[in-house]
This record gives C-alpha cells, sequence and structure tokens, in this order.
DNA sequence: CTGGGGATGGGGCCC
DNA sequence: TGGGCCCCATCCCCA
C-alpha cells in the first residue's frame, strides 16, 4: 500500500508553478559562527544530511527523514557574477546562470564553499527514475524542489525544470567576451551541433575521464563571436515567458549531425533527431549541454554521448572538511540578523532572506578574481576531480556509485557552468529582482480539510495530524520542513515559533518569571515550576508497572524502565526469544509477522522487531490493560507512531515500520492478517492517502 | 540510579 | 491570518 497515492504530477509545472504551490518551505541552516566548517556545509537544513565518501569528501546530501512532495529547498547561494566581471580564471564548475528577461541577467557561482550552500553538494539525478529534486528560477534565484516525496536516507538528486533547461540550451548566450570557454554550446545550437544530437539509451561502456587539460585546450578554441549572433529573442520576463514555446522548442530539437561520427562506440552517437519519449522534457533540451568538459566541436568526441544529462553541472572538487582552513573572521559578517524583521524573520519570505547580505555583485568580481591562493591551492591538490558530491559531471566523479552509463559525453559550455549553486541575495544584487514572483509559500496548499464534529479541521498531510486552525498547520508543517524562521541574534540558535525564541531569550537575560508560592524558589518556565511543584505536593504520577516504583517526571520512568533486564519482560517469544513487558506486545511482535526468526533472510524484520519492542516500553504500551485487544493495541501503537513522528524522536525509525510495514513481507512471514501489511492497519486509516483515494 | 532543574519543542486557544 | 500566551511533553545535565 501507498501512503502516499494522490501524489501529484509534477512533470508538467512550470516553474512559476512550482513558486505558487510549493507546499512546504525548507531553509537553510542559520549558519552558526563556527569558523572551522563553510558555509556550504553549515547551511544544509536539519532534515537533510551529508554523506562522506572515504577520504572525508561530502558525496551527496541525503534525507534524514521523510520529506514531503512539493517541499522547496534553496535558495542557491554563491557569489555573483555578472557577465561582465566574471574573472577569467574563474572554476565555472559550479556555476548557475540567472536569466532575466530571456537574458542572460548573472551568474551565481557555487564554488567557494565559504559562500555558497549546501546545495552546491546535490548530485545530479542520473535518470527521470530516481530525481526528486528539481532545479528552478524563481525570481532571479534558483530552488530545488521536491517532485516526489522523499523517504528517509534517501539521497537528493535533481535535475532541471524544463524551462531551465530550455534556456540554458534553447537559447543563445549572450555576448559574452569573458567566457569564451564555453560558446561552443552556442555554437552547436547554430549549427546543429553533436551536442545538441540526442543519444539515446547509450549502453554502458567504459568511463574514461577527460583530462583537465584536453578539456582546457578545447575550451580555447571557441569562437565567441558565434554567441554574439545567436543571442535570444527578448523576452518580457523569465515570470511571464511563454513556457510552452520553450517547451516545444526543447521537445522538438533540430536535427543535428555529427561532425565526428566516428567518436561513437559502436553506436551512431547522433542518430536520433528528437528525444526519445521517455525522458522529460526537460531532458531532451539537454542532451549535448554538459558534453563541453570534454568534447569541442570540431574536435573528435573521446566517448559517445552517454547519458541523457549532459547538462548536469560539472563535478568539482569538494573539498574535505579538514582541508578547509578555519575562519579568520566570520564569512558572512552580516549573515546573521541582528535586530528588525530578519531577527524574527529569518526565512526568506518576499522579504527576508537567511543570508541579509552577501556581498554585492559588484563587489564580488573585483575582491575575488579566481583562483584565490585557496582555491588555487584546492584546485592544486585536486586538480579537475571531480568532488564526491558534485552536482554536476557524473563522468568525471570518481563516486562509485557512478555507473558507466551514467556518464555523460561532454559538454557543453554553458550548460557546464550552468549547474551549481546560488545565492542568497540575488534580490539585492539585481536590479530587475522585482520580477520575482509572490514569494512561494503556503499558497494553494494540497493540504485535506476534513470535517469533525461539524467542524473543519486541516489535516497535515504528512503525519495526518487536524488542526482547528489553518494557521496552526502551517507553524506545524515547520516540524517536517525543518524550517525555523525565529533565529536569536545572541546565540543564533532558531525556533519554529517566536514564542519559543522569546522563551530562549530568558535563557541569555536569566530572567525567571515564574515563582513557587512555597519555597519561592524561581523558574524560566511555566511548565518547570509545575514540575517542581509535584514536589511540594508529592504527586508522582509516572509509575512502573514492574516495580511500582513512581516518579515526578517521565523521563525519569523511562529511564528506570531500563533497568529492568530481559527477567523483566516475562512475555517471551518463543522463536527470537524477545522479550516483552506486556503479553499484548508479544502478540503484535508474532501476529503481525516482525518477529525476525520466521523471516531471517528478511534483516529490515530485526529492525521492525526493536521498534515493537520500543513500543512495548512506551506509555502507550503502559496505558494498555493487559487484556487489551487487537484494536486496542493498534490504537495505541498508532497513538505511539504519531506521537513519535510529531517528537521527531527516531523519526527515521518509524519511517521505517512505516515503510516496512507498506510491503508484505511482514505479514507473510507469519501467515496471520494476509490482508494487511502491519501491526498498523494504515491502510485503514481513514485519514491516509491511499490509492484508492 | 534517582531526583531536580533547565531548556526546548509542539499544540491549543484567544484576540 | 498571525501573534501572543499558555500548557504539556520531552530531553539533557548534574548533584
Amino acid at each position: 500500500m501507498k501512503l502516499e497515492a494522490s501524489l501529484e504530477d509534477m512533470s508538467e509545472w512550470r516553474e512559476v508553478d512550482f513558486a505558487l504551490s510549493c507546499t512546504y518551505i525548507v531553509h537553510d541552516q542559520a549558519s552558526e559562527p563556527d569558523f572551522s566548517l563553510p558555509k556550504a556545509m553549515t547551511s544544509i537544513p536539519r532534515n537533510l544530511t551529508f554523506q562522506y565518501s572515504a577520504d572525508n569528501q561530502v558525496a551527496g546530501v541525503f534525507s534524514k527523514e521523510y520529506i514531503p512532495q512539493g517541499t522547496r529547498f534553496g535558495p542557491l547561494q554563491g557569489v555573483i557574477y555578472t557577465k561582465e566581471n566574471v574573472p577569467l580564471q574563474t572554476n565555472r564548475k559550479y556555476f548557475w546562470r540567472i536569466y532575466s528577461g530571456g537574458h542572460l541577467h548573472h551568474f551565481i557561482d557555487g564554488y567557494d564553499v565559504h559562500r555558497s550552500n549546501w546545495m552546491r553538494y546535490v548530485n545530479p539525478a542520473r535518470s527521470l527514475a530516481e530525481q526528486n529534486l528539481v532545479a528552478c528560477q524563481n525570481g532571479q534565484e534558483i530552488f530545488f524542489y521536491t517532485i516526489r516525496p522523499v523517504e528517509p536516507k534517501q539521497e537528493l538528486l535533481v535535475w532541471y525544470s524544463p524551462e531551465f533547461s530550455q534556456r540554458l540550451c534553447g537559447q543563445q548566450e549572450q555576448p559574452d567576451s569573458l567566457k569564451p570557454k564555453y560558446i561552443p554550446d552556442i555554437e552547436y545550437q547554430k549549427q546543429p551541433l553533436p551536442q545538441y544530437a540526442y543519444y539515446p539509451k547509450q549502453p554502458p561502456g567504459p568511463h574514461k575521464l577527460q583530462s583537465g587539460g584536453q578539456e582546457d585546450e578545447v575550451d580555447e578554441k571557441i569562437d565567441v563571436e558565434v554567441i554574439e549572433r545567436d543571442t535570444p529573442p527578448d523576452t518580457p520576463d523569465e515570470q511571464v515567458v511563454d513556457f510552452s514555446k520553450k517547451a516545444h522548442k526543447a521537445a522538438s530539437p533540430e536535427p543535428v549531425r555529427s561532425p565526428h561520427p566516428n567518436q561513437s562506440q559502436g553506436i551512431h552517437p547522433y542518430p536520433t533527431l528528437s528525444p526519445p519519449q521517455e525522458l522529460p522534457l526537460h531532458l531532451h533540451g539537454l542532451y549535448g549541454h554538459r558534453e563541453g568538459l570534454i568534447s569541442y566541436p570540431s574536435l573528435p568526441s573521446p566517448r559517445p554521448l552517454q547519458a541523457p544529462y549532459p547538462l548536469l553541472p560539472p563535478y568539482n572538487p569538494h573539498y574535505s572538511r579538514l582541508l578547509l582552513p578555519p575562519y579568520s573572521s566570520p564569512p558572512f559578517p552580516s549573515m546573521l540578523p541582528s535586530k528588525g524583521a530578519l531577527r524574527y524573520n529569518g526565512f526568506l519570505g518576499s522579504d527576508g532572506l537567511p543570508y541579509p547580505s552577501v556581498p554585492q555583485p559588484g563587489l564580488l568580481p573585483v575582491t575575488l578574481p579566481y583562483p584565490t591562493p585557496l582555491h588555487g591551492a584546492l584546485k592544486d591538490r585536486i586538480p579537475n576531480t571531480p568532488p564526491r558530491g558534485a552536482p554536476a559531471t557524473p563522468e568525471l566523479s570518481p563516486q562509485p556509485r557512478q555507473s558507466p552509463q551514467q556518464l555523460f559525453h561532454k559538454p557543453l559550455s554553458e550548460c557546464e557552468e550552468a549547474i551549481n549553486l546560488s545565492l542568497g541575495t540575488p534580490k539585492s544584487i539585481s536590479p530587475s529582482s522585482s520580477a520575482s514572483p509572490p514569494a512561494p509559500g503556503y499558497k494553494s496548499l494540497p493540504y485535506p480539510l476534513k470535517k469533525q464534529n461539524g467542524k473543519i479541521k486541516y489535516e497535515c498531510n504528512i503525519c495526518l495530524k487536524t488542526f482547528g486552525q489553518l494557521s496552526n498547520l502551517k507553524v506545524h508543517l515547520r516540524v517536517h520542513s525543518g524550517e525555523r524562521p525565529f533565529q536569536c541574534n545572541l546565540c543564533k540558535k532558531s525556533f519554529t515559533q517566536l514564542a519559543h525564541l522569546q522563551k530562549h531569550h530568558l535563557v541569555h537575560t536569566g530572567e525567571k518569571p515564574h515563582e513557587c508560592q512555597v519555597c519561592h524558589k524561581r523558574f524560566s518556565s511555566t511548565s518547570n515550576l509545575k514540575t517542581h511543584l509535584r514536589l511540594h505536593s508529592g504527586e508522582k504520577p509516572y509509575q512502573c508497572k514492574l516495580c511500582s516504583v513512581k516518579f515526578t517526571q517521565y523521563i525519569h520512568l523511562k529511564l528506570h524502565r531500563r533497568l529492568h533486564s530481559s527477567r523483566d519482560r516475562p512475555h517471551s517469544c518463543q522463536a527470537c526469544t524477545r522479550g516483552f513487558i506486556h503479553r499484548f506486545s508479544l502478540n503484535l511482535h508474532q501476529r503481525s509477522g516482525f518477529c525476525p526468526a520466521a523471516r531471517p533472510e528478511i534483516p529490515e524484520l530485526r529492525r521492525a522487531a526493536e521498534l515493537v519492542e520500543r513500543f512495548d516500553a512506551s506509555q502507550e504500551a503502559e496505558a494498555l490493560p493487559e487484556s487489551a485487544g487487537e484494536a486496542q493495541v493498534d490504537a495505541a501503537l498508532e497513538k505511539w507512531l504519531a506521537r513519535s513522528l510529531e517528537s521527531g524522536e527516531g523519526k527515521e525509525d518509524i519511517g521505517f515500520l512505516k515503510a516496512f510495514a507498506a510491503v508484505p513481507h511482514g505479514v507473510t512471514a507469519v501467515g496471520h492478517h494476509q490482508e494487511r501489511a502491519s501491526v498498523v492497519h494504515f491502510n485503514h486509516r481513514p485519514s491516509i492517502k491511499t490509492e484508492e483515494e
């Protein structure tokens, strides 16, 4: 059974659709004054995590918990360059292009880990099947949207939106004398070159990396003139542009032929004039794009076009944390909101930006003509070495997960620089940012409405919790999105609610507004005072069922329970010897097929069994009478699951249990309850979306 | 190990 | 609709 059945097909969405209809917004983690780690690493949202390679380089970005479809990440951050001020020696592998009015407006360079954010580490999707993020330009910023739910521990893999790719490949570059390296793609467009020929289903072949030297050599041969002649027609504004036309264009690439047919390896590299239907539109528009790193139009391509993602950003070295020098000073002193709106509004709404002051565009190129000493050193160290989690060019990546067929062919210049990160303040940077669409947010929320007792309830489509007021749901959604808009300007901790920040402030002021009338001890919070008052009243609401010891705080009971060894778990499974405090837990363990002994070939069963054990020790189980029936147990388990999700406790485990429960192995293992997959009647939950709905 | 306090997280409700 | 306030739950630290 699928929990998410009513998933919306976003394949036809335009960028503006994503902007206006995204459901959840995840902001970057507010960077704390940690001078030992670059912003690219500290900015990663709490619901994401990096995965590192053996050599301690970022290999990719993974989800820590379930992330719903329609979640927005970003904006991409990086150094802003206008066409005119891009330093000649700049490494463009992390370049993203921002268009305005159909013209290239500026670049966002994610190369500098101190000035870019975590999005630079997101790897490109190698196929539509694995793509879960789509990159969109909204206004003059780049955001990543989830186009499908992302399960816990799943890697985020991005690809361009159709319009994005169309801008990159379907339009010509503006005159740009500063970037001769990236002109070939334009050339291709003019006189259809191989890069624009789609190379369908290239069979896996040996992957050979192109040497950086060759790449450079090739780049130098490009004629800048061509680009100028191919300046794309003006478009009013990227936000109002007729995307359908672009889409059409992308879907119907001009026939192209290869000047170097021999470059193919057994298969004609450019046999197809139109992209395969199974590829998403935006991919169609990309082919050939990324070849740039390796093949120059006039040179034989070292290998055939292989990947359907030629536009992916090239891989860049992902610097090991250990290699990063400590900051000598905060990279973004002004990044930390000090007062005013930003202090309590660290999220980026239509106005707020997570990082208020990113260097102004004009300043960037002047101050940082790359390679800087730092970058130069790093580059020397890993010349042209694809970074582990690098965003873009799989073919250059040493990542083991890359398979030959995932490799791309080459290049494209502008596309090559087209991938990367972003920036935090385009608005301050670009004069024409007024074209930005309304801040994406909780508009057109796809949350279900329910009626309970005649009252409308707003249901969270993630944890199914219902709220009487929409505002409550919106606040609640931050729990799932990781959004923490309220940041303390003293310690940089951030919170989901202003009230929490205000309470937190007491930590700094030392204020304790709440006084015990008995002993006159003062407390910073009412709840702590209440707990304290139990000392005077003698109330001990939490009692251990096994030894009858009582506690004033639940956490104490929880800790206490751990003391009870297996001998205190009288209800043991004969098959796997797991013991349970409650008989109904043993029954649950057995009847639901969570006993690992039943199906030893399913390793997940062990984990599932552990979760049942955890439930056994939960307060929900504690509250059940020993004679509890199946329905009662299921209800308690469901309640426990919901509570665990809400509290964030073991979210990954819960996600796992849900996922695990969604497949039938557990059931069939025992042969009971064939009609359902888990102890929890997920498929019976009226509030859960199912495919049938 | 128990018990107490500090701090944080989340939701309900009212305005 | 969103802010403000309150309450409850929970975790962490430490004596």
